[in-house]
DNA sequence: GAAGCCCACATTTTT
DNA sequence: TGTGGGCTTC
């Protein structure tokens, strides 16, 4: 044991010592925070406590795992594997899988993911015949998810006076009865959504006290990752099982706290102390990650927010380069100043591509950066976005696993009923529902009596019915025999899918095609892995369980890899980098538009520029662009306000970076650059913005391609040069029929192409 | 009932 | 720019 804790500083240490009570360890960005809490379990695990008494709560799946196998590597496999070691929703779905009975489920509740709830919601919306422009169904949904975080059941909403009257202000006095009906729905399904898991174990621990007392003698010893983003459904969670004992240690970064949106709350973390009295807080402040600038650089940002927890993070790595910040005249040249850098520090020095990542505040901005990473044959690989698990052909296939494990669920029910097409349309799928909300029974038993609950549809479609109804129940039946592999076959075989998928040659279902093979191999891989852990029977309900609590994070492990990282800055927390750009720093972007009218908005924002900055370990480079393409229309840009949050000592800041104060001719200027694009038709209209551009840029675009005529010569970006052989005009856009050297014909909308005229 | 077309709208992060 | 929902036509 000796040898583990020499491996610790003495802060650390006395971290990992303490044992005896409950304690919060604040851990600065870059401070060993996984080390110290591995290395908390690897002690308490050589202090005899057996593995299963331990509970350990990360954040994300990779952190579990990553965990579990730094405690692997110290106290050996089979301890770490018997660890409760996972993500809330991962431990506590399975917790409620157990005890499912209690809270009025079956175990073989089926799981939505917001793009299910989503669309309950909507259709839900739908029903009441309510404007979905008024209740729009994210927001309606985002706001049951609030609702459900703070543990305020539908009918404790209905009876609160303060939430009603804000609904009523708000103009949407119904949302109390759009929730009510989403959770009836849900229940009906045997369905729970992501925030039911946390809300049901709630319910479960606090009604049952014999349950509650069985799982405070399970664990023992309660551990909690990246506190600062729980919300109070996890906080209460934690207060239940440790409120006895006392053994809890919980670590976080206030600083670091960036899902506000989601429930997280800060004061969870701030108010640690009043929950648990006797708490022991220990500090972690020494940066092991970053250059002395890019820590002091973070640290001068951060101290512009007010509430925080006081630390003084620092660095004894040496004092590195400062922080270069760099203005774009486009987002276009802002992906090609970042790919033309990335470039150059690889040919110049020892980069690797996997040194380098990519941080953006939205998804949207991936799509630039990966234009001119290819450009440069630069590989990369982006994180988010839509995962593998959200694509449709995917989902679909699970949906009929969902319908086998648990026939109640009604989305997947919905979204395979006729797929593939089988002539069940809108109207009968309508009936159906109609009869399952009248009788208040699932959509399947209504398919599985109809004459009883008096549907009526014609004898064609009847039939139609009854054959669905046969399928499924025949793969409900081969469930019982069936690996989750097998069965995944009989599946695709029986439904005709994998027939359809294959005999569509083009490009995108080829695709699909080699998804669906991707999904059979997770599915055998997952059967074989269980299998070599003894476990026989491995059920398709095993793969569902698992499978709807992963996000994109986790498929396609293409570590090591030499490969440029692009993601968002969310999904970089806990990661890090020796080169970082944290790129489109510009204000209504980062910080959010959304978020900067209220100053905790604005502060969460801030600290996710923190948690950017951080990521790197030897150079951060920040950009930003003067004008942007976004939702189909470029604007002129600010640079963010967060710049000149961050020290100018530390900064190095090419010059004239930051814009002078707005005046009303810029503004003009810009209006009427506006008006004029609006008017007219050109290249990308960023080309025509008159200021000196910098000297990164590579390319040149042409300056007014309304002026292009028949003849010219030009040069695109893509095919080369070729001759303009004639000029159409196609509703309010203008296309060019093109005849190029290399390429061939083609046409080119001349509001999107990019090239430049040569002659 | 299905396929195909058109239009509106996007606007933050994710377990 | 891309997607998804609604409408129209067969």
């Amino acid at each position: 044991m000796e040898h583990l804790l020499s491996q610790l500083n003495s802060k650390q240490r006395e971290a990992v010592e303490f044992c005896d009570g409950p304690s919060l360890i604040i851990a600065g960005a870059g401070s060993g925070k996984t080390r110290v809490l591995t290395y908390k379990i690897a002690y308490l695990l050589e202090q005899g406590l057996p593995p299963y008494y331990i509970l350990a709560l990360t954040f994300t799946n990779k952190a579990a795992r990553e965990m579990k196998s730094r405690i692997a590597d110290l106290v050996g496999e089979k301890k770490a594997r018997q660890l409760w070691m996972g993500t809330f929703h991962a431990i506590f779905s399975r917790i409620l899988r157990n005890e499912a009975e209690r809270i009025g489920f079956t175990p073989n509740f089926t799981i939505f993911d917001s793009s299910d709830s989503s669309n309950l919601v909507r259709l839900i919306i739908k029903e009441m015949q309510l404007d979905d422009k008024v209740y729009r169904p994210g927001a309606v949904h985002n706001q049951i998810s609030r609702a459900k975080n703070g543990l305020i059941t539908p009918g404790m909403y209905a009876q609160n006076r303060e939430i009603i009257e804000y609904d009523r202000a708000s103009k949407r006095p119904q949302l109390f009865e759009i929730y009510q009906r989403y959770q009836n729905r849900l229940k009906a399904a045997n369905s729970m959504d992501f925030d039911d898991l946390l809300m049901y174990t709630n319910i479960l621990l606090r009604d049952n006290p014999d349950v509650l007392e069985d799982y405070r003698n399970r664990f023992q010893f309660v551990l909690v990752d990246e506190y600062q983003d729980t919300n109070f459904a996890q906080h209460l969670i934690v207060k239940q099982l440790a409120e006895l004992h006392h053994r809890v240690c919980v670590v976080g970064d206030d600083a670091q706290s960036i899902y506000s949106f989601r429930g997280a709350n800060i004061d969870n973390i701030l108010k640690f102390k009043s929950t648990f009295p006797q708490t022991q807080i220990f500090k972690l402040e020494q940066n092991y990650r970053s250059t002395q600038n890019i820590v002091n650089a973070a640290n001068s940002l951060i101290k512009k927010n007010k509430e925080q927890i006081f630390k003084e993070v620092f660095s004894e790595n040496e004092e590195g380069e400062k922080i270069e910040v760099v203005s774009a005249f486009s987002d276009f040249e802002e992906g090609l100043i970042v790919a033309n850098k990335i470039a150059r520090m690889r040919y110049e020095g020892h980069t690797g591509f996997s040194d380098v990542a990519i941080l953006y505040r939205t998804n949207a901005q991936s799509r630039i950066f990966e234009e001119s990473l290819r450009k440069k044959n630069i590989p990369y690989v982006i994180y988010g976005g839509l995962s593998f698990y959200q694509r449709k052909e995917i989902k679909d296939i699970i949906s009929y696993f969902r319908l086998i494990v648990n026939p109640g669920d009604e989305e997947a029910f919905r979204r395979i009923v006729n797929y593939p097409t089988r002539g069940i349309g809108d109207v009968t799928v309508g009936k159906i529902s109609e009869s399952a909300r009248l009788h208040n029974v699932s959509l399947w038993q209504i398919l599985s009596s109809p004459l009883q609950y008096n549907l009526d549809v014609n004898r064609g479609t009847a039939r139609k019915l009854a054959l669905f109804h046969e399928l499924i129940n025949g793969f409900i039946a081969d469930n019982e025999t069936q690996n989750a592999y097998e069965l995944a076959q009989t599946v695709l075989k029986n439904t005709g899918i994998v027939k359809e998928a294959y005999e569509d040659l083009t490009p995108e279902g080829m695709s699909r095609a080699q998804n669906i093979q991707e999904l059979l191999n997770a599915i055998n891989e997952f059967v074989s892995e269980r299998q070599e852990q003894g476990e026989e029977d491995v059920r398709l309900v095993d793969f569902l369980s698992e499978v709807s609590l992963l996000t994109d994070q986790d498929t396609g492990d293409d570590e090591g890899n030499e490969k440029v990282t692009l993601m968002t800055v969310h999904s970089a927390k806990g990661l890090e980098f020796n080169h970082v750009f944290v790129v489109g720093m510009e204000e209504d972007l980062f910080p959010s538009s959304m978020a900067k009218f209220e100053p905790r908005g604005l502060e969460e924002e801030r600290r996710l520029f923190y948690v950017a900055i951080t990521r790197a370990k030897k150079t951060c480079t920040v950009t930003f662009a003067r004008s942007r393409f976004r939702n189909g229309s470029t604007n002129a840009t600010r640079e963010s306000q967060f710049l000149k949050d961050i020290d100018p000592r530390f900064l190095l800041m090419e010059q004239k970076a930051l814009t002078p104060a707005r005046d009303e001719l810029a503004d003009g200027f810009w209006e009427s650059l506006r008006q004029k694009r609006e008017s007219s038709v050109f290249v990308r209209p960023s080309s025509r913005i008159p200021v000196s551009r910098t000297e990164n840029s590579s390319l040149k675009l042409s300056e007014e391609a309304g002026q292009l005529k028949e003849g010219d010569v030009i040069e695109h970006e893509r095919f080369g040069r070729g001759v303009v052989t004639s000029i159409e005009q196609s509703g309010g856009d203008k296309r060019a029929f093109v005849d190029f050297d290399s390429a061939g014909q083609k046409q080119l909308l001349l509001k999107f192409a990019k090239f430049k005229i040569v002659q």
